[in-house]
DNA sequence: ATGCGCTATGTTACCGCTAACGGTCCTCGG
DNA sequence: CCGAGGACCGTTAGCGGTAACATAGCGCAT
């Protein structure tokens, strides 16, 4: 750095310049600072106004090396621009408020690579838990999060198996529920409208299972489009005036988020398309913003408030029997049709 | 905790045990890590494998107490569901991912409390760096900031005093100039729909801004309507049907943001009013959300991504001169007049 | 041979805090 | 009056690394 930055010229205070300051020993200090062991009324408040007058901040590096004890929960996700992530965040830090616990965020960008780094980044904190998106992780990052000897809940999605505890819906089963009340509302020819990334592999599932559902009823999908970036919202226009002008018979679109679903219904309701009764429509995770469309967009919500509250909920062991490791938890999406399935028939 | 996360029943791994496994010192075993001083070759590779195959990961807490370095950024924002800040924190991210720092988010919910509670919390992990939005302070988070002995950047803002370096753009002044676009086009009888939010004072000032340049024509906001949570952009919806079933004549709405701008927007195209003919809309942010809509918003860019990036350069020293503190960016936001603000006159 | 400079490694002394334990009063029942 | 027990506070010994300073070995010019 090429400037001073003590603007006082002292050097950062410790406990010692509280424990001078207030006449009593760096213990006692420490005592009063953490509220733990005994220490009389008089000497406490001396010692809080002391530490108030200096300034005093506790150094937590120090402090968690001593006691080996960190107060931080490593969170990773892929992503801070989808609103998924952040609206589990909230409901992890609604649970972690009200305990000692501190959340710190990592961001993988759904590169299994970035994951790894930002695991081993987030691990060298020696955090007290780990909250992690998806149960697909490299092996070197599955061994890491096996071996860290602290509480793991991999959120999101169950389908497929855990490392320590789960909590989440299955995404197989969404996508499968999806085309069972699409095909009982009477729609047959389907085309899926998605992106193009490799490792969502909730997207994957979930796609799997309405397939599969598809295959059930003897049917599959008519036509897929792909996107990659940019505004979703505009992607899901232009993707949804591409697939039908290649395949104007195609009688419902699947999304595989809200937000390209909410642009397709827009590029729809401009286009005077009836919906839904020519063409059918349905996006998935129940985003606050189709709340504001004229026509609500069938969707499915994830859960992701109440998935952030149990993760943080069993790593505070707040679980009905105390256990903070081997727990799961599937949660059921509830589907709201919305106004873009016609009644079943 | 109630189970046990000891998955092979050994303590966790120290520098001792790798110095062991490999048959040198610890000493030369940090030297290999952290790829610091002068390590042969073949000593190099064998610590390398005994961590690799011991799992080795290292302890930051124990590092940065005995190195006084922590390779932290505290960023502090009032939001993670105002899509602006994970903005600017993708331009923080892009910047520091090539430096060893990382950045660790605080939210603070617009609250002064909450920040100062926060700023304590992240002081206390002796971060190298704090970047906070904004630049009102209470008095304590102020005293801490200045005596924290690193570089403090306040971004998103210039318009105030700043404690060590600032990055941001003059709300006031983007206030103005939106105002007197608005006027250059004819318009008159202009309404004001924003958020209820007494702490978001960069809302504010851009009203002040706005109001400033109206009075200097001789004219004042017709009517005002606010909210408070929800969905932005229905609220935008009700707001506007709100507020012109109340003021038939209003010939422009101003909004705080785009969200409800964009719901305004929509509500405008149902119900056929001609915009920009009419009336006329502008937001504030650029979103892009707003390129998926049939007609696009007037709005401004506050340059959240550049934000974002010029404050991590101020950390890690990449400025023109290489100072890391009482460095002063005003970024000029760009006026896009969109679709919703008729040509002047 | 001598000593210099360099590279590669080890030793020592902390960093700031807390767990664990010890000591000192004081109270109070027997 | 004594000892037990509690309230209150201090002392000691690390926690797991790293900065700073040796130290050892080696090539090479003198």
């Amino acid at each position: 750095m090429a400037t001073d930055h003590r603007p006082d010229s002292r050097r950062t205070l410790t406990l010692r310049d509280v424990s001078e300051a207030s006449g009593v020993s760096e213990m006692t200090v420490s005592r009063v600072l953490r509220n733990r062991g005994d220490v009389s009324r008089s000497t406490r408040d001396r010692v809080m106004k002391a530490a108030k007058d200096l300034g005093y901040v506790p150094n937590k590096i120090a402090g968690g090396l001593a006691s080996q004890r960190v107060n931080l929960v490593a969170v990773i996700i892929p992503s801070l621009s989808n609103m998924v992530f952040p609206e589990v965040l909230t409901g992890i830090s609604q649970v972690l408020d009200d305990t000692g616990l501190q959340p710190v965020v990592g961001v993988t960008n759904y590169s299994p690579e970035r994951e790894e780094r930002v695991l081993y980044e987030m691990l060298s904190w020696r955090p007290s838990g780990v909250i992690v998106a998806g149960l697909e992780h490299s092996d070197a990052a599955r061994a890491m999060l096996t071996n860290a000897g602290i509480p793991i809940v991999e959120i999101m999605d169950v389908d497929g198996p855990a490392i320590d505890s789960v909590v989440g819906i299955s995404h197989h089963r969404a996508g499968q529920m999806m085309a069972q009340t699409i095909l009982a509302a009477g729609y047959r020819r389907i085309g899926f409208l998605g992106t193009q990334m490799p490792h969502d592999h909730r997207a994957r599932k979930r796609l799997e299972g309405f397939t599969a559902a598809l295959a059930a009823a003897g049917l599959a999908l008519e036509d897929r489009e792909y996107y990659d970036g940019g505004s979703a919202l505009l992607k899901g226009r232009e993707m949804t005036e591409a697939i039908l002008s290649r395949r104007p018979d195609l009688d419902f679109l699947y999304y595989s988020n809200d937000m390209i679903g909410a642009g397709g219904l827009l590029h729809c309701l401009d286009a005077g398309i009836d919906v839904p009764g020519r063409l059918g429509l349905a996006g998935f995770n129940g985003v606050e913003l189709l709340d504001g469309l004229r026509v609500r967009l069938a969707t499915m919500d994830a859960c992701r408030l109440e998935v952030g509250r149990a993760a943080a909920e069993i790593l505070t062991g707040k679980t009905a029997d105390g256990r903070s490791s081997g727990v799961r938890i599937e949660l059921t999406p509830r589907l709201d049709p919305g106004q873009t399935i016609r009644a079943p028939r």
